[in-house]
RNA sequence: GCCGAAGUGGCGGAAUAGGCAGACGCGACAGUCUCAAAAACUGUUGGGGGGUGACCCUCAUGUCGGUUCGACCCCGACCUUCGGCACCA
């Protein structure tokens, strides 16, 4: 008997032969196909917990299985960096956010090499590094260029008393988080990247291998829908605007509009309030002011608004109607004006019933008697009450009618979005400067590109307020315009952090490229990758994001593609008795400690064991044992002596049952890799090792052959077990690495059954399962069914009306 | 409220082109070893019923219906849980 397997020795052992050897190198001349797995990075949060692993060693397992088929993997590691919990760092704890963040890289670090996974730790990219934000400024200049960059005014949260901006978590109950004071919304001028440019290519995933809700939420997140602008004539003297534009799908229920609601934005909200309204008005608006978008769009609130005592006129049939302001409208999304039909709108109904405004239904059903008293028709129907549009379908009115408004010049046909442009501006500290200078003689002067990186400074001043320090830092601020040389100012808005991970993945493939962003043949090399993981809270914003760089660097001329990641996939999360883990719980799983006592190639197996990946779990270690025991048996039943157990002579049916087995095993395994399903992977190398510690058992077969089964099995285990496999590898006498072993194949021929199992049914129940060979025939089967004793107890004393039969796998005798 | 996903033993989960429900693991129980315990190993393990026994019958995949020779899988209605959400006009 040897000792037993020490993965505490063992693994940093390996650990340091890899690093040393630079197994992992990654080389981009590798006459290899290419492969590029990628793993979302981690932000520099401080540990790594379970989560983490849950993200990281499966990948990992992933990239070694395609290394081990001969592929060139990139599969590399970097650290998203800015962000505000350094800010909070240096503001609770007075810690530079600098040092905090490079101190827990440094954690960080450590933690991720005791995974032991195939990182080429030359490629490390960290955002907050001037040699990486020099080249996101220089996005930034690129996408300005372009024309993609604009300056608008958009409302922040601001808090009065601190004299800051505030992020949304930073609002707690409409409240500061730091002095409770109300928090109201400010308007300020930002920069913003037009995305919206690309929104019709962004809801297009075709070539795509994406999970399907992926692609429905970001199909969903742009929401195209087309309808028609129309305007109403504003029926208020001395205004100096004479129409209101409203943006409507249902352009068909344009006769039952009883009122118009603006949100309490619109400027036109101003200038047409009469004087009785004015306070109610002000009042309303300024308590939606104080109200967070997502309060304002929660359905749990009543819909509440005001009437602005001004009137508007509906072209079509002259009707006059009230204007209404409403925060359940938003500015932002097709006009900041709907035209309210209470009769076949649901929001609008509930409106209408609240202030008691008329229901005036213009649409019916022949199924149903239009009550529209009750609740909203908004279904298609039969148009009445709609001047000559009348006995329409409704359909076929929403042409007609677009038409109609098209032809007398009140409106258009459009194409709205609810998608929006990126607004990239942050009014922080630990963000990557948006290079620009403001000069009273040029106005705004984008950076030239030999002046980047604009350096973050580091002797700045945090304020306790949260304000940003870097609009107080003289040396940063002072500076001259590039362009007439006179004193000017620096921005000192901050970018957006998504910019940073929009395109880091192309810098991990020439990550110390001095003349750009990136080296354009690695690029070609490398890109699109062939697989991005992470975790679905990315599946909008992050995703998104880099979808739209891709497309803009692809128009600029920059890169041959326009989509960055070719499959994606989504693990679930882990859970802490079915609770998001997080530090403010205290419910933080640190994997450290299983590490220290059973070793990473457990944790990473039980990780993958505990189910499928995409669903995630809750953390339960109960069941890690299992998996610790498992890797023991293996160790065992490799490296004890086989002859003193028996020693039999080759061929034997023992050894052809065994390496049909194996061939088996290869194929699911292989099988189970590709479609990233982790638990069903190890449970079939379970079967494969217990069947394998059966035959050892019962010496059943030559030690060549046993050899061999056994190799294979190591070889399939060694992503999953890196360390474990290359010591039990190391021990059997072959030669290192076993990371540098090829992929075992299947033959499907060997991996074919000799017999099969026939399930007999009678009338869809189970009664009796016979052995047949391989190629039975129908005919074959059905006898052997009928023969079948068992079957004769149930079909006796019945009429034969029908024999269903499944090709290698079943009879069913139907009876009556 | 809307959208999406999912409900299977004591537990995590297998099995989907409609064809043996419960693979694999945990736990539990029994045994081996031990003075004893732990560890390790071996065996049993969905419920109910029957047989001395190899076994046999029956019920069972959230609930109720439907389609089918046959349903965890497809369809309809409902219940529950978990995710996402921007009242999208």
């Amino acid at each position: 008997m040897v000792e037993k397997y020490n993965p505490i020795e063992a693994e940093p052992k390996w650990q340091k032969r890899w690093e040393e050897s630079a197994i992992y190198h990654v080389d981009d001349n590798n006459k290899n196909p290419k492969w590029y797995a990628l793993t979302m990075f981690p932000y520099t949060s401080g540990d790594l917990h379970i989560g983490h692993w849950y993200a990281m060693a499966p990948s990992d397992v992933y990239a070694r299985f395609k290394r081990m088929q001969g592929y060139n993997v990139l599969h590399p590691i970097g650290f998203d960096a800015f962000g505000l919990p350094a800010e909070n760092a240096a503001i609770k704890r007075g810690i530079h956010p600098k040092t905090w963040t490079m101190s827990n890289v440094e954690n960080m670090r450590r933690q991720l090499k005791s995974i032991g996974a195939i990182y080429d730790w030359d490629r490390e990219v960290i955002t907050c590094l001037p040699e990486y934000y020099k080249w996101t400024q220089w996005f930034f200049l690129k996408l300005w260029q372009f024309g993609l960059a604009y300056r608008a005014k958009a409302p922040v949260n601001w808090c009065p008393n601190c004299q800051a901006v505030l992020a949304n978590e930073q609002v707690v109950n409409g409240g500061c988080w730091r002095c409770e004071t109300l928090v109201v919304r400010r308007d300020l001028e930002q920069w913003f990247f037009r995305i919206t440019k690309y929104a019709d290519e962004l809801m297009r995933h075709d070539e795509l291998d994406w999970p399907e809700r992926i692609k429905l939420m970001q199909a969903n997140w742009v929401g195209r829908s087309e309808g028609v602008e129309i305007s109403f004539v504003i029926d208020y003297p001395g205004v100096e605007e004479k129409e209101i534009s409203v943006f409507t799908t249902r352009p068909d229920t344009i006769y039952g509009v009883t009122f118009m609601v603006l949100a309490p934005e619109h400027p036109l909200v101003q200038k047409i309030t009469t004087s009785e309204y004015k306070l109610e008005v002000e009042t309303y608006i300024e308590n939606a002011r104080r109200c967070s978008e997502i309060e304002r769009l929660s359905t749990e609130r009543k819909k509440e608004g005001v009437f602005t005592g001004a009137y508007a006129i509906n072209r079509l049939n002259g009707d006059k109607v009230p204007i209404w302001i409403a925060d359940y409208v938003l500015l932002s999304y097709g006009t900041g004006a709907v035209m309210a039909v209470p009769a076949h709108d649901e929001r609008d109904f509930v409106f209408a019933e609240r202030y008691r405004l008329p229901v005036k239904a213009v649409v019916v059903s022949s199924r149903r008697d239009g009550d529209v008293l009750k609740e909203a028709f908004i279904e298609n129907g039969l148009i009445v009450n709609s001047g000559h549009f009348n006995g329409m379908e409704s359909t076929a009115a929403k042409t007609a009618i677009a038409e109609y408004v098209e032809q007398q010049g009140w409106g258009r046909r459009v194409v709205s979005y609810k998608l929006r442009d990126w607004l990239v501006s942050r009014q922080r500290y630990w963000g990557a400067p948006i290079p620009a200078v403001y000069c009273d003689k040029c106005g705004i002067v984008p950076v030239p590109e030999k002046d980047l990186p604009v350096l973050l400074p580091d002797d700045v001043e945090f304020k306790a307020t949260g304000e940003s320090p870097l609009k107080y830092c003289k040396s940063f601020v002072d500076t001259n315009c590039p362009n007439c040389g006179e004193a000017a100012r620096r921005e000192t808005d901050t970018m957006d952090t998504f910019m940073c991970s929009s395109w880091y993945f192309m810098r991990y493939t020439s990550p110390h490229f001095a003349q750009g962003a990136f080296d354009t043949d690695a690029i070609i090399k490398w890109m699109p990758t062939d697989i991005y993981t992470g975790g679905a809270e990315h599946a909008v914003m992050h995703l998104f994001y880099s979808r739209f760089f891709l497309k803009a660097l692809r128009d600029m001329g920059l890169v041959h593609f326009g989509e960055p990641f070719k499959r994606l996939f989504n693990q679930g999360t882990v859970t802490r008795d079915h609770q998001k883990m997080s530090k403010s719980k205290g419910n933080v799983v640190n994997p450290d400690k299983y590490v220290s006592e059973l070793g990473a190639d457990t944790v990473r197996a039980y990780l993958m064991f505990i189910g499928p990946w995409e669903q995630g779990g809750d953390w339960d270690d109960s069941g890690i044992m299992g998996l610790s025991r498992w890797l023991g048996r293996i160790w065992s039943m490799a490296l004890d002596k086989y002859d003193e157990v028996g020693c039999a002579a080759e061929g034997t049916q023992a050894a052809k049952d065994m390496f049909r087995l194996m061939h088996q095993t290869i194929r699911s395994v292989t099988e189970d890799m590709d479609r990233l399903r982790f638990n069903t992977m190890i449970s079939s190398l379970m079967e494969y090792s217990n069947y394998l510690a059966k035959i050892r058992e019962a010496g059943s077969v030559n030690v060549t052959e046993y050899r061999e089964a056994v190799s294979v099995l190591l070889r399939l285990l060694a992503p999953t077990a890196p360390h474990f496999t290359e010591e039990v590898w190391s021990r059997l006498g072959y030669a290192y690495s076993i990371h540098n072993q090829r992929w075992p194949e299947w033959d499907s021929v060997i991996a074919q059954d000799e017999e099969i199992l026939l399930v007999v049914q009678v009338n869809g129940k189970v009664r009796d399962k016979v052995t047949a060979p391989a190629g039975v025939t129908e005919d074959e089967a059905k006898s052997l069914a009928l023969n079948s004793s068992k079957v004769q107890c149930f079909t006796a004393g019945k009429t034969l009306t029908q024999v269903v039969y499944v090709p290698g796998k079943l009879v069913n005798i139907v009876m009556k």
